[in-house]
RNA sequence: GGAUAGUUGGCAGAGUGGUCGAAUGCGCUGGUCUUGAAAACCAGUGUACCGUAAGGUACCGGGGGUUCGAAUCCCUCACUGUCCGCCA
């Protein structure tokens, strides 16, 4: 969510800096900053109002104790009026700032001004290729064929049991789930990121946190008897830990990294880009998150993007990263990488890791703050990336290392896989 | 699931209708003292909004109500502890 006081002091920046998004937000501003002057002003007639009545009910308490009755109840008669003029404008006053609530909840993050202007992914910016596509001659198989044959995911399992997009992993095929699992978390420690394990459902305050509520809950599964939302990413309870909270100076960098298993409904989705592992409702992934200083929060992300291709390249998967257009952005961030394999059988990119920088607009939502030395409390900036999401990555390490004979698992993979080919 | 007790400032913990944003202790910050440190003493120490400022308003788990006045009374929801039941 903006914050207010920057909408106010900023407008005619952050209109120019959303036309990366195509979107015009000059009206909406315009509106937010006017209903915030109006609601000004009922506050302060409110804040007199009450402060004319708590007069009032200290001298009527001092009546009382000297005993004075008659006066006290002369007193009485006068804060009826106050109470109704009160009682309006606590109304007036909830109702407008809802209405400025409601405008804010609607308008995504100021994007960077390093964000390419654009519609589509077809805008995005390629800031890197990297490593060589393996030229597999005739007989490349797509993963979900490969999977097939050496046995290692049983999709139409997963449909008896749960539905589409619920894959069951079998034998080497767990393993080598777990494998890169073990990998990725041993990785980011090294990186500097501490391993946690967050719950897999959040309450309602955490998916607003984050910005999957409100409107985005239909990506999410929700059990509404509980009123909980199992989790589309550990972003949301590790981010979430850090809500309402005021940080030392000293407490920063805080880095953390979680394993989860990931839930998405996924409505609407269909065709080739479903197919096999390339879109599940329910995935494995590493995340890293960050909770940064805003004087150093992009060298933060730059760092965990350099994370992200470490690991894809001990994997010896060919990469590119992306430099996400305004079009493609997501709704919180301001500036996203996306890292993407070559998928050398389906003869196309996968994206494997999304890396963020939200500067603080999730920190506004989470109430995520810190105090500079005697300084007031300011918004600290929330960052996370994917280190990485399993399911491409296994489709891209099937396709790719794929030989006539079996399965190559990289070199850096072997310790944790603890057998070399499939 | 049943019974019962709770939820107060960074922490502990008082406060059961008025002068309570809230005693006290601990912690933290600054000062005095000291060669330095500790101790002792003194002062300060929540958040948000409004206001140029003085100052004002709100917040004692969330929401609602009673009252001239609520941390305190009532309703409701959430959470936590304890006991019982069930269970990995």
């Amino acid at each position: 969510m903006l914050e207010l006081q920057r909408i106010r002091e900023q407008k005619d920046e952050m209109i120019k800096l959303f036309s990366a998004r195509n979107i015009n937000v000059t009206e909406w501003l315009n509106e937010v900053i006017e209903l915030d002057e109006s609601r000004r002003k009922i506050q302060g007639k409110l804040d007199d109002t009450l402060a004319e009545g708590n007069k009032i009910a200290k001298s009527i308490g001092q009546l009382f104790k000297e005993g004075k009755q008659a006066e006290a109840n002369v007193l009485k008669e006068k804060t009826g009026e106050l109470k109704e003029l009160s009682k309006t404008l606590k109304e007036e006053e909830a109702t407008t700032q809802n209405k400025i609530n409601e405008i804010l909840y609607q308008i995504p993050n100021v994007p960077n001004p390093t964000v390419p202007q654009g519609n589509s992914d077809e805008d995005n910016e390629v800031v890197l290729t990297k490593g060589a596509i393996p030229d597999l001659g005739e007989h490349k198989l797509p993963h979900w064929e490969l999977a097939k044959k050496y046995n290692l995911i049983d999709f139409e399992l997963g449909v008896k049991i749960s539905g589409a997009g619920f894959p069951v992993y079998l034998g080497k095929g767990a393993k080598l789930q777990r494998a890169l699992i073990n990998f990725f978390i041993d990785e980011a420690e090294k990186a500097g990121f501490e391993e946690v394990i967050p719950p897999l459902l959040v309450n309602e305050a955490s998916g607003f946190g984050t910005g999957q509520l409100p409107d985005k809950e239909g990506q999410m599964y929700h059990d509404a008897t509980d009123n909980l939302f199992l989790i589309p990413t550990s972003e949301v309870p590790i981010t979430n830990i850090y809500r309402d909270v005021i940080l030392e100076k000293n407490d920063f960098p805080i880095k953390k990294t979680a394993y989860t298993p990931c839930f998405r409904r996924e409505a609407g989705s269909y065709g080739k880009d479903v197919r096999g592992l390339n879109r599940l409702h329910q995935f494995d992934k590493v995340e890293i998150v960050q909770i940064a200083h805003p004087d150093n929060s992009y060298q933060r992300l730059d760092e965990m993007v350099e994370h992200v291709k470490s690991l894809l390249e001990k994997l010896e998967l060919p990469y590119r990263v992306l430099r996400l257009c305004g079009g493609d952005l997501g709704f919180t961030s301001a500036l996203t990488f996306d890292l993407e394999v070559y998928s050398a059988a389906q003869e196309m990119w996968l994206e494997v890791s999304s890396v963020s920088n939200f500067e603080t607009f999730q920190a506004n939502r989470l109430k995520l703050r810190f105090k500079e030395d005697g300084g007031k409390p300011q918004l600290a900036h929330t960052l996370n990336g994917s280190a990485l999401a399993l399911p491409r990555i296994v489709a891209a390490l099937l396709e790719n290392h794929q030989t006539a004979d079996g399965i190559n698992i990289p070199e850096a993979l072997r310790p944790y896989t603890k057998f070399d080919k499939i």
